[in-house]
DNA sequence: GTTCTACCTTTGCGCAAGCAACTATACGCA
DNA sequence: TGCGTATAGTTGCTTGCGCAAAGGTAGAAC
């Protein structure tokens, strides 16, 4: 074994991000979890809550949050146990069912949300200055846009029952370089 | 629930930054799956490669990669059964163990890792211009020291053994890129 | 209308991982 | 020496999640 091979600089950097990654989800972990939480869920909670009418297809769900169906289908059960979550019957496809927030839900994410984005502050955003965080949130975007392109596949459409059974668009291709006005998108004009 | 909560591009800078590591993970766990391992599986050997006397103890494993110990222990069960580790008594602490890598281990690896820095070229470094990878990299060196100084944990617990025998360096990943004064290796030095 | 194909969600099953309890060893202290 | 406490690793139990199959529905072709 070569150690060129294992000193390659490229290691570096997928391992510096990896670090990070770990890092940080440890941190917000152990707050999330101070409120009863586990990451997945709160990461639920927050897609519905940016989704128009504050719900989401099972599979949409599915596919921007990095579970299979079928762990949406349990986190589901266990937020809908819990009350932070409800499934409604969707009118126009009978095979398919919105997970939507309720209010319990919202009222959670404002319990947590200060915390987490103190979080946030103290160990990402407010360790770099400006011009550098800039400069890394250009890089994010273009790499999540080249490795994740359907990542905002059901919120990125506006209307309500929404073209929900016309298949939007494909979605889930691996390589579909969609443009597609994303959520996330908007989000960060300003930072 | 206000909107300006959910908009707030912190939410956003973190977004971004997770949905990039979901994306890139499920790439390399696609690769690494086709070799028959699972990520955690390539990081135990990938640490193991890179640590002094290709070996670490159980406890400094599970330090290293956010797994617990009682993972550890079973990660290296498996990958104990594969051959491609194997257990070391501690000559100087019978209550320790080491997990060294095998020839078979090192083999393995130097099957995956071509492969594996195509995809992080291919799907990371490969999609910045060199400038604004430097600003990422040290971006991310500066706030993986900050949520993580004890990434280096392996070579931190100064006792009798470690630091008799061997031990060259805090070896430890990512930032061989950094000559000088990196926070973690400081760290290991003095704690 | 019937049938075929494509989908959406749920469920059965298995694996991986964490917690806590347990064993064995190390080390400080009287 | 003997005891108390801290640490290393393993194991029982539980839980979360993925895969694959099942059950139900939509839409198209005929």
């Amino acid at each position: 074994m070569s150690d060129d091979l294992l000193d390659d600089p490229r290691l570096t950097a997928v391992g510096l991000f990896f670090e990070v990654h770990t890092g940080l989800n440890a941190r917000f972990a152990a707050q999330l979890c101070e409120h009863g939480l586990s990451p997945v869920e709160f990461e639920v909670l927050m897609r519905l809550a940016r989704s128009p009418d504050r719900q989401l297809r099972m599979t949409d769900l599915a596919s921007q949050t990095s579970l299979s169906t079928s762990g949406v289908t349990r986190v589901v059960d266990r937020m809908e146990r819990d009350r932070y979550i409800a499934r409604r019957a969707c009118s126009s496809d009978r095979r398919s069912s919105y997970a939507v927030i309720t209010q319990s839900g919202l009222t959670k994410l404002e319990q947590i949300l200060p915390g987490h984005l103190a979080l946030v502050e103290e160990w990402f955003t407010g360790r770099l200055p400006g011009d550098q965080l800039a400069t890394v949130l250009d890089a994010l975007r273009t790499i999540r846009d080249a490795v994740n392109p359907g990542a905002t596949a059901g919120s990125s459409l506006g209307d309500s029952d929404r073209a929900s059974h016309s298949r939007p668009r494909p979605e889930e291709q691996s390589d579909g370089a969609e443009p597609s006005g994303d959520a996330a998108e908007r989000l960060v004009v300003e930072v």
